[in-house]
DNA sequence: TAGATTGTTAATCGATTAACAATC
DNA sequence: TAGATTGTTAATCGATTAACAATC
């Protein structure tokens, strides 16, 4: 049993729901329908209810959710009740944004090591964080219990740096380069493309001068 | 006719096959076969071309597409023909990046201002930009024809932004806080969050515990 | 009780894939 | 011609939505 497959859409929603929770949580508010959340993230009610329900019962009928258990129930189902420890590759622009990104602190992430190939970049600090060789990962690795590893290297460089991060051990990889990655069964892989979304909207404005 | 929906998935895959055809293109590559498309980036033979009929027939049978023709098709149909003017509105971390970020630039796309209401950032300099008070906004949209705006800003302010974006003639926004924003239909609205990818990571790493 | 809202099933909708005729 | 690969249709698959019994 529960072999009852899950949509990836389906944790993606949990995740925005998650965070709306907490928004709710903060103003005060003790308890919410699935019409609220689902006006508040833009889907639809009956989407709300049944995204739930591939993980259990967390509302009362007549009622609606409690807010706080069901940050609580949402923040265990994506595995963020204890927190994170990851590393990153790419000590440019975007690396020192993701550094000291908020969001990911929120979430329960933190940037134990950033890493770089590029002599110049060695040693400079990011943050509180100096930025490392890439042959001291692995201890890192080791020492901080990381599995989840970030690239914000030039396309060119992912692939290389996605092998080496695997072989000093992690198991998951968020990818910013614009590229398909080549990893083994085992490793987690997904992109993050700044680009694309920009090129729906063109996609769509272009459309209109029709 | 041509009332058919086109899926947002399509375009989202048009946009991934167009940079991985670019870097064909480099290589030196000449022609290319739906299958060494779908290899390269990761999906399925009969969705590259269920993916490109929508728009037209680019290929020859029995050979492949020629793959800078293919680039232009792709390029034209996704609106980039044409470079854009891009403004942003948030000049911390994440926006200082956004604005270096090399694959925008690659693209056609150009940030020709910055802005902020944050009067330590205003006057400033990111790259070549001085960042600009808000209200020079809807001057810069109309001297430089900028039709999509980007919002690089904490949650909290995104939905004044985006109004204040609005209004000073802005069609279409890229968000990148983590809510869902109120804005009139005919403004296009896309967000990118760099937490959810993370999220799904986490939850799938925290199943394997099981 | 009457009103509200969940949890869940069945119906609908839409997207992906398989398969093959067309054709280079 | 034989082999290869497209363009396209029909079949399959999966996700969303509508609807309603359960129940607070």
């Amino acid at each position: 049993m529960k072999a009852l497959k899950i949509p990836e859409a389906t944790i993606t929603r949990l995740s925005i729901y998650s965070r709306f929770l907490k928004r709710l949580d903060k103003k005060g508010i003790t308890t919410v329908s699935s019409g609220d959340i689902a006006e508040g993230v833009g889907v639809s009610p009956a989407q709300v209810r049944k995204d739930l329900a591939y993980f259990g019962e967390f509302g009362t009928r007549g009622v609606g959710y409690n807010v706080k258990d069901l940050i609580r129930y949402t923040v265990k189902i994506l595995g963020l009740s204890e927190p994170w420890n990851l590393v990153m590759v790419g000590a440019g622009n975007l690396g020192s944004a993701l550094v000291t990104y908020r969001e990911f602190k929120d979430r329960g992430f933190s940037i134990v090591g950033v890493f770089d190939n590029d002599l110049t970049k060695i040693g400079k600090r990011i943050a509180d964080l100096e930025v490392l060789p890439l042959e001291e990962m692995p201890e890192m690795v080791k020492e901080y219990n990381v599995r989840i590893g970030i690239i914000a290297v030039p396309s060119k460089a992912a692939q290389d740096i996605a092998d080496i991060m695997i072989k000093s051990g992690l198991e998951a990889l968020l990818n910013f380069a614009p590229i398909s990655l080549n990893v083994p069964d085992y490793v987690e892989v997904r992109n993050v493309d700044l680009s694309v979304k920009l090129e729906i909207l063109t996609f769509n404005l272009a459309l209109r001068e029709k």
